[in-house]
RNA sequence: GGGAGAUUAGCUCAGUUGGUUCAGAGCGUCUGCCUUACAAGCAGAGGGUCGGCGGUUCGAAUCCGUCAUCUCCCACCA
């Protein structure tokens, strides 16, 4: 076989992708084996790939072919989620550049538009996943919306009403009053906005409507709401407003009495101490108005102007109206002063309109019930997660779960099942034609026309919650049938979940209640939280600061290997990723590095009668232990979710201990012939290796694995086993560090005197150093006689553990150089042995402490002594 | 404002229940090498009183207190 000098991956990983997906080698079905399951984060239907998909998806990878190595059926389902708000404002801005309006088409219309759009661009990122290797099961792809998955959605939607957990509620929204719809939070931006505080004289009432000379003042910054005040609160601790007790002031201008109320919620030294409460108009003021009892008056319209309900300046809009009614408020003697004020305002982030807090009716799932049991699943140790320390967020979060708000006022999403009668009753059924008999037993008038289905849409999070038991078996989860469905209860519960924890409340805690309360099981074992991936200056990827490099142009620069690698080298879990280029060309040397390490074994000439030297039976023993101690290692790191951990340690395993010490080892002199033990050895260290790496690396191990031998067509290394760790002599381990210590050391003593790399030395190794391992120092260190008593001239020695090497260098060496390095050692061991004793000598210690601690010093002691006797022999000599 | 977490080498991070020869890794840095797999490489070297102060202990990077700085989540203040 013929192999090019330099791995070149954008030819390799398209061939074996292509082979992977034609030998169905990501398929998986049901069988006797133990299942090993993951679900996909479904990422958004129009996203691209950035990095963080990358990231995660690198993880998922890993530990999909990990567990497919380890001889489990690894199934990975991959499919994109319809994301109702990103994916119709993405929507709604293509048909902008039309000059459309999507009000203007309707609700069809624009849903066709949607789904052209969803057919056209939607599942890129999915082709995206196959250059980074995901080896997920395609023809397992799902999506949150198509039609399956929607039937269960609105079954589950039923369910919970039928439950009586689902119900409608009042609440306020962010009202974007130039696009006349609501918009999420995450849609509204808060600016830091110029404005003014003005100061109003609200006038005590006398008990009939009349003013008195007394007056309380508030501080408000939205003037043109007085006439939706309904009470005047302060806080029941503020002394100086205790004479306030029970009265009643009157609203400047109109002239309502409303009371003074008492409430905590109000800071004493903010503003004036009096708060205005307008419960339609601000959210906080809304909860004081259900704590107090208090009526509610909308007196703002869907544009953002003053409604008749005002009673004054009806039709302006709230800003005009706000400039005039100040004007108002100065004339009649309200105003008593005007402060320039800076406070956050939200502005829409699609029109840049200001945000108008608006009540509206919304559809709530009490959490109570579903919080406790998914709170339990997580603190009985059920569900783990890595990092355990997000175990403290999700508890604090489901302690105090808010009912979950679950309509939209969107369109592109599963539309409400509950339908109005013309006189308002309400009924919920799975399709219209059931809604429509349902509601002709309450009024049999009713007709199809006159029934009107509710125009939201469900939360995004609503569908994606049941993710893990939809994908298998998308009928309702709650459906008798669901429970025989034979990919259901083989994959479910999936094992590990890869996720950010961005979203613990939002996905992860939710499938934990969706698991509860359909499967009584939860959705997954383990749950890895990802960091979020910045640029090496610690901020944010972002579109806006240019800072997020494309993935694609990454795999096509380096390889996905290479990426794949770069990524994993800095994620430890739950920690934020600092990512940064040279880490993908840190991936890219290491393809490098086991590219040519196989081209010079496969380079090699074999004799097969030659025999083994005694170097390499010894590197081989060596090798054949360390691989299985490493092993071992790996697959802890494994367990714990250490990827990082264990990607480094093959790394080193592979670069540190294959390439530069076994390879520089067994390597026949120049234009000679490996012996065939030798060879086949390696041969195999260097097939475990690549499988080893496979699960982080699928290209390059692939590549090298096929042209290694004969392979028969669909074999691949992606159904090798893990090497299994065997029993190692943890002692010939150590000994061989000793040996690489000597080695280093005597390379040291060459580099430091200039000594030319291919000239021979001799040394001398006292004490108890084993014999086996001298080849080895001698072929790495360039030694080539071992003495056994000290040369008479000049040499410079060294320690390691309790043996003392000196190399004889008549010639080379400074005599009171040596001298006074020789005695510097001295010192340092003497302060050392000098530490020892004096722990040694206090008796607490030696009471107190373990006896193998103790035991432990004494070592240190004889040791310190040993070396000390050998550093003043040397001494001796000068 | 409430909550969580962090601070160890120039950078990014390990450091498992306090105790294994004066704290480890990767990258970067410095020095010397075109040594017949690899200069995207090889060999060698340097680099930290573990954020500050105080405490517990025979013993603290590790436990407790406190201060400082940073990050994230939640609420954003009439």
């Amino acid at each position: 076989m013929e192999s090019n000098s330099k791995y070149n991956p954008s030819e390799v990983e398209d061939k074996w992708y292509s082979y992977w997906l034609n030998h169905r080698c990501f398929h998986s079905e049901p069988d006797s084996r133990e299942p090993y399951t993951i679900v996909i984060p479904p990422p958004n239907v129009t996203g691209i790939l950035h990095m963080g998909h990358v990231l995660n998806n690198t993880l998922n990878d890993v530990l999909v072919r990990k567990a497919r190595m380890d001889g489990k059926n690894a199934c990975w389902v991959p499919g994109t989620d319809h994301a109702s708000i990103a994916t119709e404002s993405k929507v709604v801005a293509r048909l902008k550049e039309k000059g459309i309006k999507k009000e203007d088409i309707g609700r069809e219309k624009f849903l066709e538009y949607a789904w052209e759009w969803k057919e056209e661009h939607g599942g890129i990122i999915l082709q995206q996943l196959r250059k980074l290797g995901a080896s997920c099961d395609w023809d397992r792809t799902r999506f949150t919306m198509e039609p399956a998955l929607t039937e269960a959605v609105i079954s589950t939607f039923c369910h919970f009403y039928r439950k009586g957990w689902i119900y409608r509620g009042v609440r306020m929204v962010n009202w974007d009053p130039e696009a006349l719809t609501a918009v999420s939070d995450d849609e509204v931006i808060h600016k830091d906005t110029k404005s003014h505080f003005y100061h109003l004289r609200y006038y005590v009432s006398d008990g009939n409507g009349n003013p008195t000379d007394k007056y309380l003042v508030i501080a408000t910054t939205r003037p043109e709401t007085i006439m939706a005040d309904a009470a005047i609160c302060v806080n029941p601790a503020d002394e100086r407003h205790h004479w306030l007790r029970g009265k009643k002031v009157i609203i400047p201008l109109i002239g309502r009495e409303i009371p003074v109320i008492e409430d905590d919620y109000v800071e004493m030294d903010f503003g004036t101490g009096c708060l205005k409460v307008t419960p339609a108009h601000d959210a906080h003021d809304y909860e004081i108005g259900l704590r107090h009892n208090l009526p509610v008056l909308d007196i703002i319209d869907d544009h953002g102007c003053l409604n008749e309900k005002a009673t004054i300046l009806v039709g302006e809009d709230r800003f005009a109206a706000r400039k005039k009614i100040v004007r108002m408020l100065e004339e009649s003697g309200n105003l008593e002063k005007v402060e320039e004020y800076t406070s956050p305002v939200g502005y829409s982030e699609r029109t840049n309109a200001v945000i108008e807090p608006k009540l509206s009716a919304q559809w709530f799932l009490k959490m109570e019930d579903l919080a406790k049991e998914a709170l339990e699943a997580v603190e009985s140790g059920r569900i783990k997660f890595i990092p355990d320390k997000y175990r403290n967020t999700y508890r604090h979060w489901m302690e105090n779960a808010h009912d979950w708000c679950i309509s939209r006022q969107l369109w592109w999403g599963q539309r409400i099942p509950a339908y109005y009668l013309p006189d308002g009753q309400i009924v919920v059924e799975e399709n219209p034609e059931l809604a429509l008999s349902a509601a002709r037993k309450l009024d049999p008038t009713v007709t199809a026309e006159t029934l009107r289905q509710d125009d939201d849409v469900l939360d995004t999070w609503f569908s994606s919650w049941l993710w893990p038991i939809s994908v298998f078996d998308p009928k309702f989860p709650g459906h008798p049938e669901h429970k025989k469905n034979r990919d259901l209860s083989y994959y479910y519960p999936t094992n590990d979940l890869v996720t950010g924890p961005d979203i613990i409340f939002f996905w992860v805690a939710r499938m934990i209640m969706a698991g509860g309360e359909f499967m009584n099981e939860v959705p997954f074992r383990n749950v890895y939280f990802t960091g979020i991936v910045r640029d090496k200056l610690g901020r944010k990827m972002s579109k806006t600061l240019g800072n997020s490099p494309n993935p694609l142009e990454l795999i096509d620069k380096y390889g996905a290997d290479s990426v794949r690698l770069g990524m994993l080298l800095c994620s430890s879990a739950g920690n934020d990723i600092l990512y940064d280029e040279s880490q993908i060309e840190q991936g890219r040397n290491f393809c490098g590095k086991i590219w040519n390490s196989w081209r010079l074994v496969n380079g090699w000439r074999v004799d097969e009668n030659a025999v083994q030297s005694e170097t390499s039976r010894v590197a081989v023993k060596w090798f054949d232990n360390l691989l299985s101690r490493t092993i071992e290692t790996v697959e802890d790191n494994y367990r714990k979710f250490r990827i990082s951990d264990a990607l480094m340690t093959i790394y080193k395993l592979f670069w540190d201990d294959y390439c530069s010490w076994y390879l520089e080892l067994i390597k026949p002199a120049f234009g000679e012939a490996v012996d065939g033990a030798t060879y086949e050895a390696t041969v195999e260290f260097f097939t475990k290796l690549l499988k080893l790496i496979h699960p982080i690396m699928p290209f390059i191990t692939e590549e090298l694995w096929q042209s290694m031998a004969e392979r028969r067509d669909g074999e691949t290394i992606m159904f090798e086993r893990t090497p299994v760790a065997g029993p190692y002599d943890a002692g010939l381990l150590d000994e061989f560090d000793r040996a690489r210590e000597i080695i280093v050391g005597i390379r040291g003593i060459r580099a430091q005197k200039q000594i030319a790399p291919k000239q021979a030395l001799s040394a001398m190794i006292e004490g108890n150093f084993s014999e086996e391992l001298k080849p080895v120092v001698a072929k790495s260190a360039i030694v080539d006689k071992f003495l056994d008593a000290a040369p008479a001239g000049a040499s410079v020695s060294f320690i390691v553990g309790t043996l003392k090497v000196s190399v004889p260098l008549e010639g080379f060496v400074n005599a009171d150089e040596e001298k006074s390095k020789i005695e510097a050692e001295l010192e340092r061991q003497k302060n050392f042995l000098a530490g020892v004793r004096k722990k040694l000598s206090n008796e607490t210690f030696v009471s107190h402490a373990p006896a193998a601690v103790v035991e432990n010093e004494r070592k240190k002691e004889s040791d310190a002594l040993a070396r000390i006797e050998a550093l003043q022999a040397s001494l001796s000599k000068y």
